[in-house]
DNA sequence: CCTGAAATTCGAGGCTT
DNA sequence: AAGCCTCGAATTTCAGG
């Protein structure tokens, strides 16, 4: 159960994570200990997954962002064409979509030459049928952060 | 300019982000507060843009994910749409997208139901010409963290 | 969930290049 | 000037109540 201090607690480490335990306790009005003790247990209990630093793509060379369907042949059910991918360098996320037996992945790169790159290396798995790309020109807003419902949560 | 030192310091507070200085220190082997001090020269560079807490979107209710292509008929150039659509509470990120004159968006909702809804709230944008939407069915990735690579970074 | 002690943070100031 | 180090007060975090 996700109380509504814990909401508070996790809205304060979504937007940012090395808020001290001082500045939330303040905000939510409880010592420092136990507001760390409410975060560890968020933590055992596999709300909080873990904390990110976020980069700027750009500033580390990754100026191109695509999102790309990769059809395949593979049995319903196998998950070796999805593993394959995920171990791709910039390949930032793999999933499996509906419809089109097909996995839709997000894909950073230092630019069109290196799409071309990924994209040769994703066909040349057995598994794969063909690929059909978008390259973002802008991104608007690209955020991690989730809107917490305290009503929708897990139950015990 | 990101020398190897940084490298190592980004690679960690992206895996964790809330390592302490002290941790990196003995990774890289300095002292803690030159490792405080490369931190926030990265920061105020704008590499690293920020440190989130990840959480496991299932817990909190949140458990499909979805890919919609928003077909706009906005001139070009114009970004109240993105905007429009950035406000929308379960769209986590917004791609304007080349080919298509579309944006590509990520949403997160509690269910098929709230997927629904969300579409129609989409659909009653004026500008909005279609959408079309692809469900993840499983998530087999999913991460910020980027491989760095240190000749394609940014000059001085 | 709160008190108290050990570890850590992060500023100021000094040293080396 | 730039970068790292040592030192010390404020903070974090762990143990115990």
């Amino acid at each position: 159960m996700i109380d509504e201090i814990d909401t508070q607690i996790l809205t304060i480490l979504q937007s940012n994570a090395r808020t001290s335990n001082a500045d939330i306790a303040r905000d939510v009005g409880m010592a420092p200990s136990a507001v760390l003790e409410r975060v560890r247990k968020l933590e055992r209990r596999g709300v909080i997954t873990g904390y990110e630093a976020r980069l700027n793509p750009e500033a580390i060379g990754l100026g191109l962002t695509a999102f790309t369907f990769v059809k395949t042949e593979e049995p319903v059910g196998a998950t070796d064409t999805g593993e394959a991918l995920s171990a791709i360098p910039g390949v930032m996320e793999v999933h499996y979509a509906a419809g089109s037996a097909a996995y839709l992945i997000k894909v950073r790169v230092s630019g069109p030459k290196a799409l071309a790159d990924l994209l040769k290396e994703i066909g040349r798995l057995p598994t794969v049928r063909d690929t059909n790309s978008t390259v973002v020109l802008q991104t608007v807003k690209e955020t991690g952060i989730m809107p917490i419902s305290r009503n929708t949560a897990e139950e015990a």
